[in-house]
DNA sequence: CATGAATGAGCGTTCATTCAT
DNA sequence: GATGAATGAACGCTCATTCAT
C-alpha cells in the first residue's frame, strides 16, 4: 500500500559504501554514505539499524560475493589443481575488477565492529571452496594440520596476491600464478 | 621538535598505547592512552604531535622490534634454511609472547593512519630478513617474483600463523613448525 | 479539518496514547503511539495536525471525562458537603481505577505544550463542580478568595490524594477520606 | 597545576540552566545552556556528566535552596504557628522572587530524568520543614495521616499558591496568607 | 483514506587538540 | 615541562512530519 522499502535504495547504499569505505575508511561518516547513494542521512537508518548493522551486512556480501564468484563455472571434472587454480583465479579477478570492494572488505575483515556471528557466517559461504582445499591437501604435507590453520593462510596468501595485483597490475597475470603455484607448493 | 625531556615517559606512553589499542582497538581515546600512561591528557601532545604520529611512530618501533627480535642470535654459520627457521620462530616467539604487541601491530598495519613513509620505514627494518630470503628463494621457484611479493606473502603467512599460535596456544610450537615448513616449501 | 472517517481510530489513538504517555512521558515517540494504536505512523496525522494537536485533545478529554465522571450521580437533593464528598470520591475513584490516565494527565497539566486555550477549555469542562465549590465555600473563611485560587488549591489536594491512594492502594479509602475532610476543613 | 575546575563556571551553568529551563522547558538544548552561560558546549560535560546529571543536581541545589531559605530567621522561640508561618513565607516569598528558579523547579519535579535518589536526597532537605509539619499536626485531625501525605498536601498547597502569587503579584501577600490559613485550618 | 518509507533538522555526547596556570 | 580544563567540530542516531503509492 505504502512505498515499499526499495532493494534498489537498499544496495545503493551499500554500494556507496563501498566506495566510500574504500576512499575514506571505516570511519567515514554515515551522512557521507548516505549523500553518496544519493539519499537522506536519515535513510540510511531505515535499512540498516546501526552503521556497525550495515557493516555487518556489507561485510557478508561482499564475502559470500567473493565466495560465489569464485565456484562459478568450476570445471568440476577436471583434476583438483586445475578445480583449485580455477577458484583462486576467479578470486584473485574479482578483486582486480573491484578494488575497492576488495579494500572495503579488508577494511571491515579487520574491524571490530564485525561481529563473531558475521564472521561464521562468513565461512560458512566458503564451504565450497574450503571442501576443495580438504582434498587438495588431503595426501600432501599438511595432511594434518587443522583446516582453520590451513584456510588462514589461504586467505591470508589471497589476500597478499591481490594487494600486490592491484599494485602492479600490469603483471597482475604473472603475479597470480606465482602466488597460486606458491600455494600448490605448500599443499600438495 | 626537539627531543623530549623524558624518554621514560614517552616510552610509558608508547606501553599504554600498546595495551588501549591491543584492549581497544585505533579508535580508542588519546585520553585513555594518556591516563593508562600515567600522563596528563595534554601531555601525550608534548610527545607526539598529534594521535596520527603517535600511531606512526608506534608502528615503526614495533616493526623494528619484531626485525630485530628474529634477527638476535642468529645462527650466521648455519645452513639458510636453519638460519630462516630461526628468525621465524623468534618472530613467533615475540608474537606469542607479546600479543598485545602483536594485536596492535596488526591493526597499526591496516590503518589508514600509518603513511607510506612509515611503511617504507618499516620495510627497511626488515632489511636483514629481507636479505636471508632472498637467498633462500635465490636457487628455488620463485626466483622470478619480485621481491616485495614474497616479503608480502611471508608477512601474511606469518601474521596468519601468530593468530593461530596465539588463538590455541597448546599447539603453538607444531603451528610455528608447520608455518615454516609450509613457507619453506614455497621458497626452497 | 473535516470530521475524521473513523471516530474508532481516532479513540484508539488517544488511547493508546494515554497508555505510552504513562509509560514513556510526554517524549514518547508518535510512531510507538500509532503503533500501540495499532495504525501507520503517518494515519496519526490524519487525525492529529501535530503532536501537540493530540496532546491538547487528549488534555481536555481527559480532564471532562474526570470531570463529567465526578458528577455522575451526584445526589442532588442531599447536602452540600455529601455532594462534595460524593464528588471528591468519584474523582478519586477514577484515578485509582485509571492509573495510567491520571499520570498522562499530570503529565500533560504540566507540559507546555498545552495551550492557554486547552487550560481555558480544561476549566470550563469544571464548572459544575465549580459551583459545587463555590457553594462550598460561600459562608466559610474563603469566602474572599478568588475562585480560581481555590480550584487550584482543590486540584493541587485532589493530586496530592490521587497519588497517595495510587502509591498506597491499601488504604486508599482512608486517604481518600483523610484528603477530603482536610478539604472540607479549609473550605467550610 | 592546571586551570582548577571553577566552581563560578559551574554555576555559571546552573544558573544559565535555570534561565533556559524556565524559558524553554526540559527539552532545552545542552547547547543553549552551555551558551547562556557563556562556556562552550563541550564545557558543559566537563561539569556535568550527562544533561540529566545536571538536571538532578540542579533540582537538589533548588529543593535544598528552598529548603534552607524556609528556616532562614526562624522564631525558634516563637509559637508554632507562627515558625509555621515564618516558613510558608519565606517559600512563597522565594518563589516570588525567583519565578525562574521555583518554574524550572517545578518540570524538574515532574521529570523522569530525576532519580529516585535525589528526589529522596530533596526530601532529606526538607527535615526540618517536616519536623515543624510534623508537631503542628500532632495535636490536629491529621494526626493519624501518614507524614508523607501531609508533606505532599503542604507542598501541593504551597505550589498552587506560589502559582497564584506569580501569577497575580499585586494580591501575592493577600493569597500568601490565604494559602497559609487555610494549611492551618486542615492541620490544626 | 491508509500506509510506511523518505526526509533532514536537531540533539546529546565525544574527543583531538590548545592553552591558561 | 606538566597539567587538565576549555574548545568546538563532528558524528551517530531520532523523530515529527510529508508524500508517493
Amino acid at each position: 500500500m505504502a512505498k515499499p522499502r526499495s532493494e534498489e535504495k537498499r544496495s545503493a547504499i551499500m554500494a556507496a559504501a563501498v566506495r566510500v569505505i574504500a576512499a575514506q575508511g571505516l570511519g567515514a561518516p554515515t551522512a557521507t554514505i548516505a549523500q553518496e547513494a544519493g539519499v537522506a542521512n536519515g535513510s540510511l537508518f531505515t535499512y540498516f539499524e546501526t552503521k556497525a548493522d550495515l557493516f555487518n551486512q556489507l561485510y557478508l556480501e561482499l564475502k559470500s560475493e567473493l565466495a560465489s564468484v569464485s565456484l562459478k563455472g568450476l570445471p568440476v571434472t577436471a583434476d583438483l589443481r586445475k578445480q583449485m587454480l580455477h577458484a583462486w583465479s576467479r578470486s584473485m579477478d574479482w578483486a582486480v575488477s573491484n578494488p575497492g570492494k576488495r579494500r572495503a572488505l579488508a577494511q571491515l575483515g579487520v574491524s571490530d565492529e564485525i561481529t563473531p556471528a558475521s564472521r561464521e557466517a562468513g565461512h560458512k559461504t566458503m564451504t565450497g571452496i574450503a571442501a576443495l582445499l580438504e582434498r587438495s591437501r588431503a595426501k600432501g604435507p599438511m595432511r594434518q594440520v587443522p583446516m582453520g590453520f590451513i584456510v588462514a593462510i589461504m586467505n591470508a596468501m589471497g589476500d597478499a596476491t591481490m594487494d600486490f595485483m592491484i599494485h602492479d597490475p600490469t603483471h597482475a597475470k604473472k603475479h597470480c600464478k606465482a602466488g597460486f603455484d606458491a600455494l600448490w607448493r605448500m599443499l600438495a
